[in-house]
DNA sequence: TCCACTACCTTGTGTTGCAAGGCTTTTAGG
DNA sequence: CCTAAAAGCCTTGCAACACAAGGTAGTGGA
C-alpha cells in the first residue's frame, strides 16, 4: 500500500465544498467525461486536480440526480462514460455559485481585502 | 449524546482550510480572545462561525507557534485568553492569504465568473 | 511481446468544521 | 443565601471529503 498523506497541506483543504461547484460549471458548458475534465480544471488554474478526486464526486452527483451520464465508445482505451447536466444540476449550480460568492466576499472582508467597487471610467 | 450532522451542508464546507486564515487575520489587527472572535467574525459576515470551530483551531494555532496566548481576568466571567500573533503567524497569514487568492481566482475562473482588472479613473 | 496511453473505478487515510454538552466565574434578582 | 443567567473557556464524537495509491481494461506502436 502507500500513504503519503499531507501532500500540499492546505492548498487542498481549500477546495473543499466548491469542486462538486467547478465540475458542475465545467459539465454546464458541454458534456464531458472524467478524465477530461482533469485536464479542463488544471487548464483554469486548478492544477491540483486528480482522479481520485473527481471520481467519487462525479459517483456522488450522480446519486443526487445533478447529472446524467451516457456511454460511449472512445477511438482508443474504454468506453467514455460522458456526463451532463439535469435540470436539477442546473438549479444546483445556480445556488452553488451564489453560496460560493457569498462566502468567497464573506472570506475576503475577513481577511481585510478590500472589495473593489467596478465603475465605468466615463468622463462624467 | 447529541448528534445532528449536516446542519447546512455545502456552506459548512466551504469554510475549510480558510477559517484558520480568517482567525489569523481578525487577530492581527489587535489581540483577541475566543468568544469575541465569533461575534467579530459573524460582524464580517462569516455568520456560522461557532466555538466548536474555532476553539479546537485556536488550539492548533498555539500548537504550531503561530499565535501566543495570554491571560487576563475579565469583568465577569472566567479569565480571558487573548491571542496575539507570532512573527511566524505573520508570514503564515501573508502565506496563506496569497494561496487563498489563488485558489480563489481559480474557483472563480473554473465557475466562469469573470474577473475585473482594476484600473485606475487617472485622467492621464 | 512489452510498453505507453487512454479511461474508468475503489480503498484507505488524514484533516477539519461543527453540534452538543460540560466547566468555571461573576453579576443580578429574589 | 440561593438561583439563574451570562461571559468565557474547553472537549468529545462524528461526518464529510480531497487525495494518494493502486487496480482494471482496451488500443496501438516498437
Amino acid at each position: 500500500m502507500c500513504h503519503m498523506g499531507t501532500a500540499d497541506g492546505r492548498r487542498s483543504q481549500l477546495l473543499r465544498g466548491v469542486l462538486d461547484l467547478c465540475l458542475l460549471a465545467v459539465i454546464s458548458e458541454g458534456p464531458a467525461y472524467g478524465y477530461e475534465m482533469t485536464k479542463r480544471l488544471r487548464a483554469r488554474g486548478l492544477s491540483i486536480v486528480g482522479e481520485g478526486s473527481i471520481y467519487p464526486l462525479l459517483g456522488r452527483l450522480e446519486r443526487d440526480a445533478l447529472v446524467e451520464t451516457r456511454r460511449a465508445a472512445s477511438n482508443g482505451g474504454p468506453p467514455r462514460k460522458y456526463y451532463s447536466l439535469s435540470p436539477e444540476g442546473e438549479r444546483a449550480l445556480e445556488v452553488g455559485v451564489r453560496e460560493w460568492e457569498t462566502a468567497r466576499d464573506a472570506v475576503d472582508g475577513a481577511l481585510g481585502l478590500v472589495k473593489v467597487e467596478v465603475q465605468p471610467c466615463t468622463s462624467s
